[in-house]
DNA sequence: AGGCGGGGTTCTGTATACAGGAAAGCCTGA
DNA sequence: TCAGGCTTTCCTGTATACAGAACCCCGCCT
């Protein structure tokens, strides 16, 4: 594996679990030694994270790790709610009914294992990108799917925003339920009402724990 | 401005307008001699006609220029039906009312002047170019702006697949109108309903000039 | 005659050296 | 004491040199 490659790996993960939080300067010699690589790869790394919008060049300065503002999360889910209810409904109409079953009964099981308490967070959200995979395989759209993947990037961020409780974690395992019957039955309009449904509710919670504007 | 700036600008335009067709291969040395820069700034620019989608990297053997295909405009309307509404109805929700109501009587004097002969093909995309950044300006979203910008990277590619005429140029010169006035009024569901209108006839528009598929 | 292997060539990927510029800090003068 | 300008010191942007790998072509073996 090329060594720019395995720097943007590193540094994507190291901003998406906020090991390198908003607003941290990433110097090119300071991450280059840091990552045990030249400036050029890493330079070529950083420009894919800018390009991402996960930093952004502060000119003359270096690049800096992006903010996360909850108006930007509105924002995010301004542009989830249509993009993502456009692959519901391409899924539904060209999906593999077996698979969406299959991870309907997942999610089912998840909700069970969530109410008697043994949540795996990390595992669950593993679960509901396994679903993602899915509807984006079944859409057969590289357009939406790298719409798709642009934002789910900020997402994963976004989630640290907001506090899960098992409450809402069993609520979004139903609602993910919905949304993998939705396609399975071949429902293209239940299914973008399941995913409406399921994005209304992800956005409340999250602007429901949030108290104030954290840029951090 | 950076030589990369200038090496990326240039060659998304050549891509853009056919002077590099799909399926060429841009060799490192070949265009860093040919732009009279470096390497090094060469490969950023390139990174980023791939991450654009303009060029894909062929492993071990540099990048092509990626091909356009009329089952790919399909999958990009796909996709810019659902962006393109919720663009509208944000626009319309939050627009400036002065400006569209201008805009809507630019693409009635537009569609004047195409009527009378006097077309000017470049200038008429000029206008919608201004159009569709009014809208982005007053839907306020840059995750929306960015997954924009993408697509119509792509559509503008796309174009050359059909052969526009004087009396597809009105029709679309009405429609555009059409999602002007529609913003103007503070209407989104009639934005929506314009953009639908007029997407889906650029579409068949298109499906009906290409008799083939033409890869190129 | 066809398939396979080896050598050569050319490419990309990486490292490093150099130049230009911007920001921060310090010194000086009012 | 404060403001302004200068200097210093980084850091980015660019060029070039080197190494590894892939491909192609030619010759040889079957």
């Amino acid at each position: 594996m090329r060594a720019s490659d395995r720097a943007y790996g590193s540094l994507r993960a190291d901003i998406l679990e906020w090991r390198l939080p908003p607003g941290t300067l990433l110097a090119e010699v300071e991450q280059a030694s840091r990552l045990g690589i030249s400036r050029t790869p890493l330079r070529e790394a950083l420009s894919r994270l800018v390009a991402e919008g996960l930093a952004a060049a502060h000119s003359g300065r270096g690049v800096v790790v992006t903010a996360v503002s909850l108006a930007g999360v509105v924002d995010l889910f301004e542009v989830r709610l249509p993009l993502e209810c456009a692959a519901a409904r391409l899924a539904a109409a060209r999906r593999d009914p077996a698979a969406f079953d299959a991870l309907a009964e997942r999610f089912e099981a998840a909700g069970a294992l969530i109410s008697s308490g043994g949540t795996d967070q990390h595992a669950y959200y593993g679960l509901v990108a396994e679903l993602d995979a899915a509807i984006d395989e079944a859409a057969a759209n590289p357009y939406l799917v790298q719409a798709q993947r642009q934002l789910r990037t900020h997402l994963v961020r976004a989630r640290r925003l907001a506090r899960d409780n098992p409450g809402r974690l069993l609520a979004s395992a139903g609602e993910h339920r919905q949304i993998a019957e939705a396609v399975a039955r071949g429902n293209p309009e239940l299914a973008a009402a399941a995913v409406t449904i399921h994005l209304s509710n992800s956005l409340h919670h999250l602007q429901a724990s949030v108290p104030g504007p954290l840029d951090a």
